[in-house]
DNA sequence: ATAGGGTTAG
């Protein structure tokens, strides 16, 4: 072998197996053969080598046949070790060595930030006896990359206020890094300037890390402007992270078009588009985009994605779907995280499946207050209050201190259960309730009757009310046909959100339930000249593993025709079963949007009708609308599933309503 | 060194 023309010495050497990484194997052997496996640089390299790409323990080998060991083969083993995930072993030669200088030193701060451990991390690297650029980058990384955004920014402080070395390039990288986790406008600023002062060149990695923080920060313009002059770096992270400050912000459309247009496409693109879609409400397009990815062919799904496509199903109520996706997973040997058994519970829950849902999980080796939010959340959807309270009490005992979300479920559970004891006892265990928590306790009074001591609490309340507090307390006015707190209760909401058109039907709802039809009248007019537009939502069926979905007024469904055939007919065995009669108040509003061709026919119903049309005789038809249902779906469905003798299965955004032969599940709703 | 994931809500 000839490199420049002379044979290679030991000097070369150690270069260029560096630079053929995994390759370099093959010059193992040649070493060996050209004498130079004695010169420690050689064989430290080599071990070096082994010690990065494995065999470990190759390196291990070469490690322990040296009679004399420099520094540099101690590290190469400690890094080699936490590179492979054995704390043990780095520990234990960390102990045994001598001598150690800063890059020992520095590894074990590396090792245990990329394990998480950060106090251990700390631990180490407050002992350093001396620290050089990279020991204080280590430390700050790993704060940046394990979210501890805050702790990172405090240390950066110290490093510029007396630390005796000046950042580089790989520092602000952290720390714009660790800014972005907090999403402060105004430390961005801070940050921004001071670069400017010390007159900090920017490499692409710099820029790229800028970007983000702008975008996370709320600047969406600086983040385009940047992106767009980043030049040649504009490699794929900077297209991944353009593409998520667009989704962030709900902008899928710029998301889209960025996404189409990237050069190269990487897992974490796929998986930022996806992720985008879902969870601005628009899952059907992220499966769709799940379904291209697997078509491309060049990017394999990850458990990220996984996590995304399940939560999806989730949303969508699409079980068969569901299922299909865990399979999809399970085939191509996918691994499941936390995140991913977590959203396989939600997604069982949302399917109305609280059996899978409570067996995944138990099958959890390790949990995380999500998965006990997720199935408390779970039980609360399906009006199992006491199950909820329950796994709430035991988190204690599992080690898991509830959270705020843990807090709003359970009493969400509690006020759909009506169990008001329960409730009370979990809000009183509350240390400082927050607003939310609030606006549960208010909504469980209501839903109980106890309409007084709910306005009696808004009173109380040592922070501002939002509309939440108010719309639960309208809700159960509604409920209790309190009217006189009701006005109360729409009075602050049309203050707080005059542009929300549920309050605006609900308190017209209340006045219709007690034949007050000029104030119905009233309202609606007070909608129009306000400029309120009714929000409409979609409605999913699940059938034969694709999705249907109908919006309000629909014609574009292929089986449109024979829905509204059907549609007609099921009116017409209302009328005749003397049904119309009874509920004319309620059915006013049906009459009159279908009397306008059925333009205004709710989605829900023709879903329903879609249902019946193409399941088997007597199966369950399941629905899932985005909105919460509407009042008069509410009494068609009971009638629909009476005459027709079958089940229907409703699910609004946050919970069930099982409909069978005339009853529904949830009485307390409408 | 820079990019992506799960839970709440009238």
């Amino acid at each position: 072998m000839r490199v420049s023309g002379i044979l290679p010495d030991a000097f070369v050497f150690p270069i260029v197996i560096k630079a053929l990484g995994t390759r370099g194997v093959w010059l193992h052997g040649h070493v060996v053969k050209m004498g130079h496996g004695g010169d420690c640089f050689v064989r430290n390299a080599v071990m070096d080598m082994y010690a990065r790409h494995g065999p470990i323990e190759f390196a291990r080998r070469l490690f322990d046949e040296m009679s004399e060991r420099m520094v540099a083969d101690w590290n190469c083993m400690i890094s080699g070790y936490w590179r492979w995930g054995d704390e043990v072993e780095a520990d234990k030669l960390f102990g045994s060595m001598g001598v150690r200088n800063v890059i020992t030193w520095t590894a074990m701060v590396t090792g245990y930030s990329k394990r998480g451990d950060l106090v251990s991390a700390r631990r180490y690297f407050d002992q350093m006896p001396e620290k050089n650029v990279v020991s204080w980058n280590a430390m700050l990384s790993g704060y940046a990359q394990n979210g501890f955004a805050e702790e990172g920014l405090e240390l950066f402080n110290e490093m510029v206020s007396g630390g005796g070395v000046q950042p580089d390039e790989t520092t602000w990288v952290a720390v714009i890094s660790s800014c972005s986790d907090r999403a402060d406008p105004k430390l961005a600023n801070s940050l921004v300037n001071m670069l400017k002062e010390k007159n900090v060149r920017l490499n692409g990695f710099v820029k790229t890390a800028l970007l983000d923080m702008y975008a996370k920060c709320g600047n969406l313009a600086a983040a385009r402007k940047t992106f767009d002059e980043l030049g040649t770096f504009r490699n794929v992270v900077a297209w991944n992270a353009m593409i998520s400050a667009y989704t962030r912000v709900g902008d899928l459309k710029s998301a889209r078009e960025l996404f189409d247009r990237m050069p190269r496409k990487n897992v974490v693109s796929w998986n930022s588009m996806i992720a985008g879609y879902a969870q601005n409400g628009e899952s059907a397009m992220a499966i769709e985009v799940f379904k291209e990815m697997i078509n491309s062919k060049d990017t394999k799904p990850d458990e990220v994605t996984m996590v995304s496509v399940i939560s999806a199903c989730g949303h969508l109520g699409a079980l068969e779907l569901g299922n299909w996706a865990l399979n999809y997973a399970r085939k191509n040997q996918i691994p499941t995280s936390i995140s991913g058994y977590n959203a396989m519970i939600f997604m069982y829950s949302k399917c109305g499946n609280m059996k899978d849902a409570e067996r995944v999980f138990h099958e959890m080796e390790r949990k995380d207050v999500i998965s006990f939010n997720t199935l408390i959340t779970g039980f609360a959807a399906h009006g199992d209050g006491l199950s909820a309270v329950n796994l709430m009490w035991k988190m204690k005992e599992y080690g898991f201190q509830p959270d705020r979300i843990t807090y709003i479920s359970v009493l969400t559970a509690c006020s759909h259960a009506g169990l008001l004891e329960e409730g009370k006892k979990v809000f009183e265990s509350i240390g400082a309730p927050d607003v939310d928590h609030y606006a549960c306790m208010i909504d469980l009074l209501g839903r109980v009757g106890k309409l007084d001591e709910a306005k009696r609490l808004i009173e109380k309340m040592p922070m501002a009310p939002h509309a939440g507090v108010y719309g639960s307390l309208l809700n159960a006015s509604r409920i209790r046909k309190r009217i006189d707190i009701g006005e109360f209760a729409a009075k602050e909401l049309f203050r707080i959100e005059p542009e929300n058109s549920g309050n605006y039907v609900l308190l017209s709802n209340m006045y219709a339930s007690m034949g007050r039809w000029n104030d119905v009248e009233r309202i609606r007019g007070e909608m129009k000249t306000g400029g309120v537009m009714k929000t409409t939502g979609w409605s999913y069926v699940e059938y034969n593993g694709k999705l249907h979905k109908f919006i309000v007024g629909d014609t574009s469904h292929e089986r449109s025709k024979d829905i509204y055939k059907l549609l007609m007919e099921l009116r017409k065995k209302m009328k005749l079963a003397g049904y119309m009669a009874d509920k004319e108040s309620v059915l006013r509003d049906v009459e009159e949007e279908e009397k306008e061709e059925m333009v205004g026919t709710h989605s829900e119903k023709l879903a329903v009708c879609f249902g019946l049309l193409v399941s088997e005789p007597g199966a369950v038809i399941r629905v899932v609308k985005n909105l919460r249902v509407c009042w008069d779906c509410h009494e068609a469905m009971k009638i629909i599933s009476k005459l027709e003798g079958r089940e229907i299965i409703l699910r609004d955004n946050n919970r069930f309503h099982s409909f069978h032969n005339g009853l529904c599940s949830c009485k307390d709703y409408w």
